[in-house]
DNA sequence: GCGGATTCTGGGAGCGCTCCCAGACGGGCA
DNA sequence: TGCCCGTCTGGGAGCGCTCCCAGAATCCGC
């Protein structure tokens, strides 16, 4: 239908007119810039501005080594409940980031049966590398792309350690400072509502649970395994309250939970935080607009997706003595319900 | 680094070699398949299958006439707080439509200032198409990107009309249904916490609010206009209630709004629903998990996305006698809150 | 049985760039 | 002055596809 005639806008040959010299010369400024006088680049830079230049992608991925692309993968089953406003961070870490370097964002998500066309799309060059938000930790996916060549970065740590690179929220700090700040309350009966152990998300913030409790001389026996939805932190609340009608702290390994959780308490007749003190984790939204608004551990999103993409361009660029993973730190955001 | 001389993978004449035909032929079967016996088809079909042969895109792009490749544009500005949930719904959206297409999704982020570099990007012939998502309804992007020729679709009605097809949720008919639901309900004070007027989305929940009321002869005074955030409706709900203290429902154009508004009626001791009805809008995560769980207006965004897409493609494929534009049902989620 | 229409196939010229190679130019040193 | 070497530039061969054109194969009716 729209056939304007070829795609429109100025090539590289026009410019190099322009500025009287060769494309090679113009190719040359567009990338790595070495080998050109000044007063040629200067003069390059000045056609490309006047005639609104813009290099075609396809061409330069076609001829020269690199596909000036990466891809950003997000698994479709996770992306449900938790990932939506996660996500969202990710991506726009991920984007500034990206911007001013010549390089396209795709976005892709992983089914979880089949990966098949995927695998094979990624690691046909397409991409230069690839960022997978691995959400379920044991995903293969990054293990598979990498073992193709393709240069990988993980965000989240993954279950299966290998050598992929990761990029994660330090999660155990992040619970061991929640619980530790339960302990400075005076607290001395602190449970858990603790995530899926099939994520080390979930068994990461245990883990901080549990060396805040075990440093503070508490039982870790108050521990009831939930899986990110309100409801599930509800029945959670029930049944620690059930087994432990004396608590008065619970740390949850995730807001949403904990909204369930403080349900079930004010249903109970327990008032937050002078009866349970509540601490969450994420500092999502739901944090602030809970009743009463809910102390919790803040995980920069933005800066994971950021922190991803840096270490991935990094790589990509051949620089030396990255760090294989990288943990950004969380602080507790103080409210009222702890 | 990865010097893998070369990029992996088989060419197309690996294939036609291995079909036993010519490298036009498997084109034409990659392609439309039009003007090829059966037999040959599947030759050539089972090669691709063989070789794993993945086409590459960036020199299919470079010699057709197509970019195979199409943009989502989200506004870096309005992804900040209402966008998160609904952005991943509509990818979600957007991803479902195109798989099995071999159509790459680009997602980039415009600036509110400087998107000169994008409309050039884009207008370069890199995407055959733009999704744009508009929340924000005066940006002037997709007319921009239209009048340079390239085809676009908005996501949420833009202010300015013009003849860019858009895909929004009725708005207007959810606000309705939400203000009957609440007249039915017997309510005679029926107010509205209002979206920013310089939104769509705001202007259409009031338009269906007004005409609710005005058709149940109910005042339409009890306006407050608020910016989708929870302290914003919060205040509104105060100033609400200093104005009528009599009111006894509430239509606030937003979930995220009615959370603030909900705590300060139950800081003034108003029972929800008992002595004031209040519906919301949107179905977000945050309805469920309100106390008490709000009464709202579902959208589907997720349709949003797949809707938008469809109709670029359907474009794209020059289909005749496309709608200009589509809206999309919504739906009322009874909880407790009306 | 033959001409012409119809269906199918192959050849090859680009698409717009990068990158290798060779050549032009100039400056320092013996 | 002559030679070498380093800096800068231009030429041109591809990258892997699509798409146009021409030619081969098949079919049909008279």
């Amino acid at each position: 239908m729209t056939d304007t005639s070829r795609r429109p806008g100025p090539r590289i040959v026009e410019v190099a007119l322009a500025a009287g010299v060769s494309k090679s010369t113009v190719s040359r400024v567009l990338n790595g810039g070495e080998q050109v006088s000044d007063r040629t680049r200067q003069a390059v830079h000045l056609a490309i501005e006047r005639l609104g230049y813009s290099p075609n992608h396809a061409a330069r991925t076609l001829a020269g080594s690199k596909a000036n692309a990466i891809a950003l993968v997000v698994s479709e089953q996770g992306s449900r409940v938790l990932a939506d406003p996660f996500f969202a961070g990710v991506l726009r870490g991920v984007h500034t980031e990206l911007t001013g370097r010549r390089i396209q964002l795709l976005v892709m998500m992983s089914q979880p049966d089949d990966n098949h066309d995927m695998v094979a799309y990624l690691s046909g060059g397409h991409v230069d590398g690839a960022l997978v938000l691995s959400l379920h930790g044991g995903d293969p996916l990054p293990q598979i792309l990498s073992a193709r060549g393709l240069p990988v970065v993980v965000g989240g740590r993954p279950l299966l350690v290998g050598n992929v690179p990761f990029v994660d929220a330090d999660n155990f700090t992040g619970a061991l400072q929640a619980t530790r700040h339960l302990v400075s309350l005076g607290r001395k009966r602190i449970a858990t509502i603790a995530g899926p152990q099939d994520m080390t998300v979930g068994i990461d913030r245990l883990s901080g649970w549990r060396r805040g409790v075990g440093e503070a001389q508490r039982p870790a026996d108050l521990v009831v395994h939930s899986d990110f939805t309100p409801d599930s932190g509800a029945s959670a609340m029930e049944e620690l309250l059930s087994r432990a009608p004396d608590l008065d702290a619970v740390f949850v390994a995730a807001d949403i939970m904990a909204l369930g959780a403080l349900r079930v308490l004010r249903a109970g007749g327990r008032k937050v935080p002078e009866d349970v003190a509540v601490v969450g984790f994420d500092d999502s939204v739901l944090a602030s607009t809970a009743v009463p608004p809910l102390t919790t551990v803040r995980q920069e999103v933005e800066a994971l997706g950021r922190t991803m993409t840096w270490r991935l361009l990094a790589e990509l660029a051949g620089e030396e003595g990255l760090p294989p993973s990288v943990l950004l730190p969380t602080a507790m955001v103080f409210r009222d319900s702890a």
